[in-house]
DNA sequence: TAACATTTTTACCGTTTGGTCAAATCTCTT
DNA sequence: AAGAGATTTGACCAAACGGTAAAAATGTTA
């Protein structure tokens, strides 16, 4: 009597017909899968990765994995759901009543350490943008752009005030989440090109440097350009 | 002549026991099959990509696809080599006897107009390094990282002479790259945010004032910070 | 146009993959 | 300790996938 259609409206991770709370082995497992399928997801992408790699990666049988979750894509729609808190906090935390400096030099060192301490989260957020965002895209119309106007809003009032050099507020966000995002997405290449080992994150602390000088300073001396 | 094995230097793209020139008809196909596969590969990533959608997007039987490439693998290897020359243009066209601020808006004009024109490339090669460059590891360890080091000097000798902020060149060309690329890769994010339909690519120019403003203005005004 | 090489198609194959099912085992409560 | 419910397992399946073989069709050239 299990497998019927019906409506199942409350996301069928419990056994269930009726929503009951969550056990301890539940709750084990739901968090034992989800780190799994955040490694999986992470290197290979949602094709790339299988119901066998996620249930080996927590070790867990495949048919085992699918009593938690009930089937691939809920798994990874449940990774990128967790996410998207995170990924919005660094940006929930800008101020209108600080110092342009301080609130934005804030900001793009709680993104930049976002990306090293989260690179899989990052990387897996990554490749669902590049991939047309199907499952996120709710959240791009609705949450993100609504806190993506908010901030704007304090960045514009900002520039009124000459504290900020003229510019589309919303691209000067594009700038700064995806110079850091770069860090953790684009890894190997940057790995590749400072001739370091995999894993060998010493980049961070040029990174931070560089984006102070290009967001907080000023790259090109004066005078010598038309 | 890129980073082949040895052997085979032709690509056994002939059906052919002996390497002979290319038919009319075996250009024409091969071609209609990399503009296919890049469609395909540019949208869902390696894995995402069938065989069966490529020939269709082909308007080409599999077998007769597999008459030309002779597996997936090829087809995306063929299609990434021929595009990496494409990616380092713009870089091998800084000048050192440049002056600083044009040679880098030069520079940052290219790359961006790279991401415009061709959006699915650049998918493409941020999907290839997202999954840990696979195919183009040797490409990263070699030609990019000499390029990359060539081009460092010059900027170094700029930030010498005090023409430029002291800085790590590499992490400024980092920079350059995730920003520019970034309006391609997560085109779907930046159209969300700006409310603009698919297809609308009107964001270019804002995004060059913006990046303008970021790599050769002062973003922030002078005095108010710390 | 005949002979040869190239190209295309039809039919197929083995493997992998996402997912199901029913039975067996375990856990928790009473 | 027993019973109910929760969890786990092994066996299995249909579809999708990458790829092959060989014949049929087409193009090229002497």
């Amino acid at each position: 009597m299990r497998g019927n259609k019906m409506q199942e409206t409350m996301a069928a991770k419990a056994p269930a017909n009726r929503p009951r709370n969550k056990t301890r082995i539940q709750k084990e497992n739901e968090e034992r899968i989800l780190l799994a399928a955040l490694e999986v997801f992470s290197q290979t992408g949602f094709h790339g990765a299988t119901l066998d790699k996620i249930a080996s990666a927590a070790d867990m049988s495949k048919p085992n994995l699918l009593y938690y979750f009930k089937n691939k894509e809920e798994i990874h729609i449940a990774l990128l759901t967790g996410l998207l808190d995170v990924w919005l906090a660094p940006l929930r935390a800008i101020r209108a009543d600080g110092d342009p400096a301080t609130e934005i030099g804030s900001y793009i060192r709680r993104k930049l350490e976002s990306s090293r301490e989260y690179p899989r989260e990052s990387r897996l957020f990554a490749n669902e943008i590049l991939a047309g965002a199907p499952h996120i895209g709710d959240f791009l119309q609705s949450e993100l752009r609504q806190l993506v106007d908010e901030k704007a809003d304090i960045l514009q009032s900002w520039i009124d005030d000459g504290r900020l050099a003229p510019c589309d507020p919303r691209h000067l966000l594009f700038a700064i989440w995806s110079t850091t995002q770069h860090y953790a997405d684009f890894s190997v290449q940057v790995r590749h090109v400072l001739r370091l080992a995999p894993g060998d994150k010493s980049y961070y602390a040029e990174a931070a440097r560089m984006l102070d000088t290009l967001f907080l300073g000023r790259l090109v001396a004066p005078g010598t350009d038309s």
